[in-house]
DNA sequence: AACGCCATGTAAACTGTTACATGATTTC
DNA sequence: GAAATCATGTAACAGTTTACATGGCGTT
């Protein structure tokens, strides 16, 4: 059921083609949605059904442009505030993480580096969108949200090199 | 794919019955990864049938313990060292937290607030998980990960007590 | 006119959840 | 002996991924 919030949601950021939503998906929500096109042209028909999107555009390419309804917004408010989140979670990365104890200390070792190496990638990433951010061409109030991934890539960094460390004595 | 790794691990850590890897699957792993008994006992027969793991004592209640074979451990630790980790993940939680600026000041900080509560108390669970750890029954490598959750979960309370104060001015 | 990217869509296979179903053992 | 919990399994449905399929537009 999240897929459509998750759509709705970005839609309600700013008015976009299946195509872009794509993209988005891949870019912005990588950390904690994802959503291939087969999958998103299909919810932006239902939404279109449901009158929770419209159509605003057509472009180029026979694409269209899909805007949020007021009908629309009031669903993504009403999921949003009083709909209980489901806080179960779904991480590959973290079931190794899990596991990782069970490998031998070289394995382990290597493991660690690996994560290492793609949290720095990943925090990298973060600070460029930050940096980018003051010449954005509409008023984000997503700072915070990027600051939060920030820390938490952080934290995440510093326990590994910390794992690291103890596994090399 | 990953369930069958998810399972494989945990019976590596302890031969468990189905029953015991469900309650595990909710407690130890509702962070990463999670799935119910009518996942788990599928699962549990196609690893059998791939000799992966054996089932070694039969129980009360027709219980059966399983155990890995030396050819899952060794297929565990292939998919840890030499597998490449398909970083997505799949959180609800983000995907809100992601969109909470849409909403106005008032909502906002009422799903602040409701998150806060809840990750107090996930902080409470993992204290308890940490000081129950000295009199553990088998000798636990996991400490670190205990502690990479506390880690974690303390950044995103501090980071919801400073959206909090700052939108309430 | 050939190549590459933009853009949308559908079908089949796979994964995961909810609901149905049954029986054994312990506790009161 | 009734109720609660332990314990295992299957079936129907919903959600997700992978693969198939098609065509438009811009560049060289």
């Amino acid at each position: 059921m999240s897929l459509r919030y998750a759509v709705l949601g970005l839609l309600a950021r700013r008015p976009s083609t299946g195509y872009e939503l794509t993209q988005t998906f891949d870019r912005s929500l990588r950390s904690s949605w994802h959503a291939r096109h087969s999958q998103i042209y299909p919810e932006l028909a239902k939404l279109e059904a449901a009158a929770l999107v419209e159509v605003v555009g057509l472009g180029a390419r026979r694409s269209k442009t899909y805007a949020v309804t007021a009908a629309g917004r009031a669903e993504l408010r009403r999921w949003l505030v009083e709909v209980e989140p489901d806080r179960s979670q779904r991480s590959e990365s973290g079931l190794r993480l899990f596991l990782t104890p069970l490998l031998d200390p070289d394995d382990r070792q290597a493991t660690y580096e690996r994560d290492l190496a793609h949290v720095e990638l990943e925090l990298a990433a973060l600070g460029e969108v930050q940096a980018g951010m003051q010449n954005a061409p509409e008023p984000e109030a997503f700072a915070p949200q990027v600051e939060l991934g920030i820390r938490m890539n952080t934290v995440l960094r510093d326990w590994l090199r910390e794992q690291i460390k103890a596994s090399a004595t």
